[in-house]
Order: structure tokens, then sequence, then C-alpha cells
DNA sequence: AACAAAACAGACCGATCGGTCTACCTTAAG
DNA sequence: CTTAAGGTAGACCGATCGGTCTGTTTTGTT
């Protein structure tokens, strides 16, 4: 599990105290933003003490990094479990909308029920590209894509495996926006369809 | 001018206080996000008095909602005239892509410094669908889908120019976030490539 | 059992939050 | 000129913000 981790983070292996707090801060942030949530309230939704708190993180913006590590963490390996045993390019692609449209239509509990993307969303309120929490949800993405690139690199070239990943990894963003958006659950299978069209291309 | 507006909103007949205080207030919700900018801080940088701004605007979130339509306004327009004087549904595709490469290359003065979808982000902060800013986000992106479905509708049926004009936001919605949260400048051209491959089933 | 680490309750700090209000000044309209 | 509308400075409200700290209890380790 450690090895197959994306990062160097391990959440299994954190304290449960701070575990408590990660998975409650998530849950919060994801719902009414991050800069919508005060410490105060995770504190008052886990139990928890505010010296603990402190204990664990030096300062919210390193909790906030602790959850995106974590979410991270589950995202990535659920994406990455969900298109593993694909023996094909093109099954690489169905498994990979096939996964999102599970998301979209909350079949997927590890993941909370949809509300767009969490990293999208950091992005969205740490604007500036300096910033860790920025930084942080753009490594996400370049990883994923990256995870995919490999993985059809095992039928195409590692030129066309990339590019076939980073367009999928496009079409894969404007899907998410659409559903959380505009609520439109059918976005994963317009994405599949527009991504069959690359698939020709790309032999 | 008011005609051709997407919202009964006419910004140009606001007071010039209330222009001023709209204007202030998307900058820093457009940089700092809404959450993260306190109206404290709008005033400050306006110099308006408290009392005006709540002579204008009830609350906040009337604020945010004057903010969203002042958006909504100048962004839509622009996306229109962009597109406007195309001749064929491939010079569409063409300037639509076109017009979303100026605006990451930050070539747009009237749209300000490229920092993502507004009112992507907005929708992030308010995830509840039935919030009056989630909706009026949703809405945004429908009108504009809208508004290019019906200019497609000249060279194409009805059914193609929609689906057409669904698939062209949904791409247009994943470079945005490409460019945003990876820096990727050119996920507008990425996009339009793979656009092409749209406009041959569409025919 | 002794000690260290983790955790607790809660007070405190300076600052800010969104919003209300008084007293007063300036501008626009009739 | 008079009145109404728009606008100002700034005090105030209850609440919360992120963070610091004291004193005490609980848990874990040796």
């Amino acid at each position: 599990m450690t090895d197959a981790s994306a990062t160097s983070f391990a959440f299994s292996s954190v304290p449960a105290k701070q575990q408590q707090l990660i998975q409650t801060a998530f849950t919060l942030f994801y719902r009414d933003s991050i800069h919508g949530v005060g410490i105060n309230q995770i504190l008052q939704e886990t139990g928890i003490a505010k010296k603990t708190l402190y204990h664990h993180f030096a300062s919210k913006d390193e909790l906030i990094l602790a959850v995106l590590a974590y979410r991270d963490e589950v995202f990535f390996n659920w994406y990455e479990q969900r298109i593993r045993h694909a023996t094909s390019a093109e099954e690489t692609v169905q498994f990979w909308f096939s996964a999102l449209d599970d998301w979209f239509h909350n079949r997927v509990a590890e993941l909370q029920e949809f509300r767009g993307c969490f990293f999208m969303h950091s992005a969205a309120e740490f604007t500036d590209p300096a910033h860790p929490v920025h930084q942080h949800c753009a490594q996400h993405k370049t990883r994923l894509s990256g995870m995919l690139s490999k993985h059809l690199g095992q039928w195409l070239d590692s030129r066309k495996a990339k590019k076939l990943a980073d367009d999928l990894c496009l079409l894969k963003e404007g899907a998410i926006v659409c559903a959380q958006v505009q609520g439109n659950k059918k976005a994963a299978r317009q994405a599949a369809l527009i991504a069959q069209g690359l698939l020709i291309t790309a032999h």
C-alpha cells in the first residue's frame, strides 16, 4: 500500500487524532471551501482540543497541505486501481471514463459525495502558482497524467501515450466541471465519446 | 449593448459607486476567493464607506451576485463577439479556441489577468446547487453553450449544433482547468486539436 | 511504578468578520 | 432655497478568525 502510494505521505501510519483532524477537515473544506471553514469548526466537529491540533500541525496551512496529501493518496490510488487491469489502450480509455461516471453518480464511497475536484477547488482558492497549496494541486494532476501515460505506454509509443494521456486528462477536467457546476451527470459519457475519436488518431 | 446582454443586468446603467464596489470586489474575489476576502478589505481598497455599501447591497451575498452578473456580462459579451463573424462551423470552432488561447495568454485586457474561470471557482465555493451563487454559475454556462449552439445552428441541424456546442464547452472547461491549475498555456491549442475530430462527425 | 508523550478544557490575544447605527457633509433635483 | 438622496467617518455589536498559553488529565512506554 505504501509502495503504491503516489506520494511519500502514508495516511495509514499517521496517529489517530491526526487522521481524525485531516478527515474531518477534508469533509468540511470539500463542502464549504477552505476559507469558508475555520479551525474552530473542525475542532467542534471532532471534539479535539485546539492544543492537540497545533501539536500535530504548525498552522492552518500545514493542515490544508496534509488534507491535500490525504485526498491525493485516496484519489490517486482509487483511479489507478480502476484502470490497472485494462488490457489495451481502448479498454484503458473505457475504464478511465467509467470510473469518472461512477464518481459522478456517487457510486464510490471512499471518495465521498461528488462535489467536483478538490484539487481544482483548492487551486482556485490559492491562485498564486507559487503557493504550496497550488503547487500540490498542480503536482497531483501532473502525476495522475503520468500514471495514465505510463499505463498506455504498454501499447503505444511513449510520445503517443503521453499525448493521449494529456488529452484524456483534459477531457476528465472538462467533464468534472460540467458535472459539478451544471449537474450534468452524463458528462463522463460525453467525454468518453469524444475520446473515441482520439483513439483512432493514436494508432 | 443592453439588448445584446445575456442577462437583464446592465452594468453601465449602475451608479458609479456601485460600479466601483463591484469591480473592486471582483478583482479581489478573483484573486483571493470570495470567502478569503472580507467586505472591510473591499471598503479599504475603494475608500467607500460601509454605509454606502449597505445602501447599494443588502448583504455580502447580494454583492457577490452583483459581481457574478457583472462578470457574466463582460465574459459573455466578449466571447460572443469573438465568434460572431465566423462564416462556418469550422471557423466557429477555430475562433472559439483562439479566443480561449488569447485569454490564457493575458491578451484580453477586459478579462483581467487569467486566473481560471470565476464561475467555476464561485460554484466551488458554494457547492450547494440550490444556492443562488451556484445557480448563477450554472446558468452562465448553460447560456454560453446556448449561444454557441445557436451560432452553429446556421450550418448544422439543431441536434448536431447542440451536441457540438456541448462538446466544445466541455473542452473549454478542461482547457481552462489545465491552464489554471498546471499553468499549461497550450491547453487551448490542445483542446482545439481534439475539437477537429468532432467536426468530422458533426457533418 | 515512574516518566514522557499525548491530549484535554478553556482562557486569552489581536485582528477581522458581516452587519447596524449616529451624526454629519455633499450633491442632485425641484 | 429647500428637500431628498447619496455619501462620509467611525463607533458599535456579537461572533469568529488563527494562534498562544496554563494547568490538568489521560495514555503509552519502559
